[in-house]
DNA sequence: ACTTGACTTAGAGTTTACTCTAAGTAATAG
DNA sequence: CTATTACTTAGAGTAAACTCTAAGTCAAGT
């Protein structure tokens, strides 16, 4: 059942980006798929795979700019494959970094929900403060 | 050591914000500093503790507009803290959801750079696609 | 014939979150 | 006296990644 070629309009659908996007990302020489005899896009299993990576890529916030810098590698072979293993490092460090700082922040975050119900519950003291419980919870890191 | 009162500048510094981000943040009724004599803003210690938790906020992925509703809900008074609260369960989950999506994302391109390593040590066929390897290791998952 | 979907170029519009400039005023420190 | 720092309004500029419109062409299907 898997076409062998497909319009833009079905690769859009697809994989869920727009006509417009599509054509925005062959300008910036994301994603090039031939033509057939009337000049008209079509796009192979190939491309297929490859947009699902694209978007993996971005899945990981690489932006179009390093993609770009992917893709150029890309075309030029085999003889690029440590580079291009060298940016998916760095892509991935970033993007462990991010989560790390993110999962940080939502610490701070889950305390404050946790505090909301103790002021709810009056569990803890009307005047506690916020900053006060949360030094506290942080100096109990890992007790009961 | 610690000031009573903060200038925009001193307070900018603290924090690592802009004057400019700080005006535009007022401007946006995110963080209101009082006046002094000469109409010039002071930022108190309470100032320094709201603004840290609004770059939590922030860090979590919550955008000015969400962060302007819990600002307008705090003003209500302790009546609204249920409200904040699951304003703040939601961004929580969100940021979770988006941490889930972008380790999915890491996996592949972690098994890519796997693949890389391998095809320079020809430890992998020649041949072998990495759709076919990231296939056989989504397969192997838990394996040795 | 007509609708549908594709094609082109070129450029305008959108969103978010800043970032900066202009132009003029005012208080404080050296 | 002058440099620094702050104040105002109003609006322009920036960056990324789209998103859409206009205006006209073209080929295939019903």
């Amino acid at each position: 059942m898997k076409q062998e070629k497909l319009t833009i309009g079905q690769f859009s659908e697809l994989v869920g980006l727009s006509t417009y996007t599509l054509r925005y990302y062959e300008n910036e020489h994301l994603i090039v798929p031939k033509r057939d005899d009337n000049n008209r896009r079509f796009y192979t299993q190939d491309d297929v795979k490859w947009l699902g990576f694209l978007l993996h890529l971005k899945g990981t916030g690489m932006t179009m700019s390093e993609i770009k810098t992917y893709v150029q590698f890309r075309a030029q072979g085999d003889s690029t494959n440590r580079k291009r293993q060298k940016l998916l490092e760095e892509v991935k460090k970033r993007a462990l970094d991010q989560i790390a700082e993110t999962k940080r922040n939502l610490e701070v975050i889950s305390h404050k929900i946790d505090w909301y119900d103790k002021k709810e519950n009056a569990v803890i003291d009307e005047d506690e403060s916020f900053e006060n419980y949360l030094e506290k919870m942080k100096n109990n890191k890992g007790e009961a």
